[in-house]
DNA sequence: TCTCCAGTAGACAGATTGGTCTACTCAGGG
DNA sequence: CCCTGAGTAGACCAATCTGTCTACTGGAGA
């Protein structure tokens, strides 16, 4: 019905799939059925077009993530959860989130490399919103505020690391590796908190 | 005087800073004042071009990293060695390797996201042997093969995590940020090796 | 000396790119 | 009843894409 929230849709599957520079729009136009009018009525250029698409997929990975942190008990469980939820997406358990191409937004980033670019900024975002969400969780646990900044930037560089690992070498395990490690080093260094 | 070799160099910049989708073999031709059927003498298609530029910087960065980690002595120093080549990859202190723009595997990945596409697998492939490089370097301090195990994953998923904050967010520190963490984890999980 | 090969410039081909435009339909509200 | 706005199909534009081709040059080895 809403042709806008079609194209958008349309367009990150292509994007996401294939890479944003390979998908022309005339590919997302017969691909969703709606005429090359109605995408120029919604959207001045292809570059806006790709901006929604950022927007759509920040909407919908954050409030995933933010759910299934939700779902358990405050705390490491939560922190835990994170790379439960990763290793979900690595093995395409996810439907809502799409069969798993790597992270949409570093991609992106890969196409955009300037960062003076509005595309690359909004990826920026991106991660420093999911950088806050993981904070958030962090902050239950009641560290010092250095260790908190401390073991956040640890969580943010496996979880990163690991979306890579999975991507590039295929390696679907590397959120529970991650998450072994994170484990390790949370009883060594934090305790049984 | 070497025209292939030539052609590969320039692609190379070029693919780096720009994406390879969004450069096309005109411009790498304009770029390096090649005649285009000398191009298509030594290759046989775009494709093929990206082959060559994806081992030629194969070549370069893995002999770049190994040179660095060898000119510091074995053990925990090489290991917090890779930090420090990394943040000076990051804020552009190494010219033979070209001004910082994310990872050039990563970033082809993106590109080229299928599994099955030979470009796709020539990037894990190279993320293998850099990973068995870091491996070399852990055995160096003769722990366990479990424990040689986790250390190397935990490096490599700190590397990868710095390159991406790198890029994606301009966080230059990241590589500083991630040798800090690691250097804690170091002393408390496996003593002042 | 002759032949071969890597090289040149650049026209050309056919497909595709992002984007514009005309002419039309149809539903809803003043 | 008529106007507006969102929608349709698809022709069209200039530019660019990868790749081919002709006609030519110059140096090195047999």
């Amino acid at each position: 019905m809403d042709k806008q929230e079609e194209l958008v849709r349309t367009a990150f599957q292509l994007f996401y799939s294939r890479g944003i520079h390979a998908v022309g729009v005339n590919l997302v136009l017969a691909e969703s059925g709606i005429a090359k009018k109605t995408l120029y009525h919604h959207f001045p250029s292809k570059e806006h077009l790709i901006g929604a698409t950022i927007q759509y997929r920040d909407r919908n990975y954050r409030a995933w993530l933010a759910s299934r942190l939700e779902q358990v008990s405050a705390g490491k469980a939560a922190i835990l959860e994170l790379f439960n939820a990763l290793d979900d997406w690595f093995h395409d358990r996810v439907p809502e989130i799409d069969h798993f191409n790597g992270c949409f937004f570093i991609n992106a980033c890969a196409e955009f490399g300037d960062r003076d670019n509005a595309i690359h900024q909004a990826c920026a975002g991106h991660k420093a919103d999911v950088t806050a969400l993981i904070r958030q969780h962090v902050d239950e646990l009641s560290l010092s505020e250095e260790l908190t900044n401390e073991l956040t930037n640890l969580i943010v560089l496996l979880k990163e690391g690991a979306i890579s690992m999975a991507h590039v070498r295929g390696n679907r395990n590397a959120a529970m590796e991650a998450k072994d490690i994170l484990e390790n080093i949370l009883r060594d260094r934090v305790g049984d908190v």
